[in-house]
DNA sequence: CTGAAAGCGCTTACAG
DNA sequence: CTGAAAGCGCTTACAG
């Protein structure tokens, strides 16, 4: 079973392999005519074009890389980035293409700059990053960069709509009468962060209930410091929400060791719905985010020529034992 | 920074294009004096293979995939899965390659051999085989197979010492006390499943306790319906050792729900140590694996020269509060 | 709107 | 052991 080649299709279509190549790549005049034989012979003979050959001819490369680009290397074991890839690398080959994974490591700028003039590269999706990391996208990558996560409007992302989701899991909270909410938020270089207090105070400010913020880097170990300083500085505390699921199994953990019960006592919610919140504690309370599809979609977008400045995934509320 | 090719390594050297090809990939003739030239300019230049070029002008492509041979498609949003191909795509990273990911189907031997004649695929990574997923490797394709899971002698193998790891969790019980262990393993298409039950039986039988075997698919709702099984048919049993964490944790949760305690009552282990073991009840004790190493030492052999027939790793008890 | 031609960076017989 | 040459399958100015 010989491999089709361009040239079957335009002899297939009696057109110079030029046409059958404008018309496959869309680009570039071609007749309707011609475009519709093209398409018909490839149809026919079940072409796909080797990517190999493509990235070659092009210049431009042919795989995806992830690109993990928080200061610690630690997050690429994050089962997280394990979705991400593994989605990507799912849509990738419905494309004939690879995903590489990759740490930005503690220079992005430069590591990027390489990933630039790497021939071998096709596009690269951003995951986990600062906003000084999509600031030093060189230019001439912006094309071939997709980011998931929060938009800065260089790069197009592909993100959850994490406003909604946490003003959701607040507003759940206070409807079932709790009053002296702590949100537990990540670090500061992480630009949800700073999204997840901003819903947060609205919702509390709406509320006429007290504002309280606590910062943690994303581990269970920080998450159980937190809900300790949370009920040092604030002893009435009766709900703690957590911009993430890892945060609020470590703050569950804590509560249950100090003999708090959740959530009769303090109740818990976490973000993201992480396959281990089902079996944390009581279950987690949590957002739950189509991570797989936004993956698939923003690797899609890469790798054709349609992409969009950026768009918005929902979250949505799961309520299970802890809130 | 104009990409350095091949050329430049030679002209760097004083040899022909040829003649670094053949240092470069380490194949043919070559005087050991040119190969040193070759090497240091390579060394200097920071010289990496096109891949694309490679795989046009050799035939041979270069992704690799990850293919999931489970009956059923659900396998692929496995969280064990997206470790695999997460791991593999590190290790693809630095050979310059990217992983794509695709599910077997219903019809294997046609999945696979469309695979072998796929311009574009360097290697394939078996993953949640069957017996007769590895039985129908093309010939063709066999050069360019690894297999993480169980050995049949056809295909490399890179594996986890399974065995050791039930016997020792089933020691582990017997060492707490407990007479009446039943073994909760897979279904019978999974090879893993036939390897439980024997280390299980060699070490039952040697400490002359009772042998009770039941069998459920890999999900939580039939871990549940087997520990509901085991004491219905067994009511003495007071421990359970899981074939995998996620029948574990079914089986705990049902335990749970039916006012049975863990351990105090029924001790229950798992198996693979996933994120969410540690979440899970009382902390699932189960066994360790080095998946990211096991998956990188597969990538990186297939897309190298050097491929052993089989490779295992340790299984490692990781004791928590279940058992 | 279309086609002939050059060239992308490598590998691989082939001749020496 | 070494080198000149053909060719892998595509894209892209360029001329028409």
């Amino acid at each position: 079973m010989p491999t089709v080649t361009l040239d079957d299709v335009a002899a297939a279509a009696r057109v110079s392999r030029s046409t059958a190549s404008r018309v496959v790549r869309g680009t570039g005049p071609v007749s309707a005519e011609a475009r519709r034989a093209v398409l018909a012979a490839v149809e026919h003979l079940g072409y796909v074009p080797h990517p190999g050959a493509r990235a070659l001819a092009s210049g431009h490369g042919e795989r995806v890389v992830v690109a993990v680009g928080s200061p610690s290397a630690d997050l690429l074991a994050d089962p997280y980035v394990a979705r991400v890839v593994s989605a990507a690398s799912r849509a990738a080959d419905t494309q004939g293409v690879g995903v590489a994974l990759r740490w930005l490591g503690l220079d992005p700028r430069d590591e990027l700059r390489r990933l630039a003039r790497d021939p071998g590269v096709g596009g690269v999706l951003l995951v986990d990053y600062t906003a000084d990391v999509l600031a030093s996208v060189p230019r001439d990558l912006v094309a071939r960069v997709a980011a998931i996560g929060p938009a800065d409007g260089r790069v197009p992302s592909y993100d959850v709509d994490a406003a909604a989701g946490i003003a959701a899991l607040v507003e759940h909270v206070l409807a079932t009468g709790r009053r002296d909410v702590v949100m537990v938020t990540g670090p500061g270089w992480l630009p949800g962060s700073r999204r997840a207090v901003d819903a947060y105070e609205a919702v509390t400010r709406a509320a006429g209930v007290p504002r309280r913020v606590v910062s943690a880097d994303l581990t269970t170990g920080a998450g159980a410091d937190a809900a300790r300083e949370a009920r040092r500085r604030w002893p009435g505390v009766d709900a703690l929400v957590a911009m993430s699921d890892t945060l609020a199994v470590g703050a569950m953990r804590a509560l249950a060791a100090d003999g708090v019960r959740v959530p009769d006592d303090v109740a818990v919610t976490g973000f993201d719905d992480q396959p281990f919140a089902e079996q944390a504690g009581p279950g987690l309370t949590t957002a739950t985010h189509p991570v797989e599809r936004i993956a698939a979609a923003a690797t899609t977008a890469l790798l054709g020529r349609r992409r969009e400045e950026r768009r918005t995934f929902p979250s949505v509320v799961v309520r299970r034992g802890s809130a």
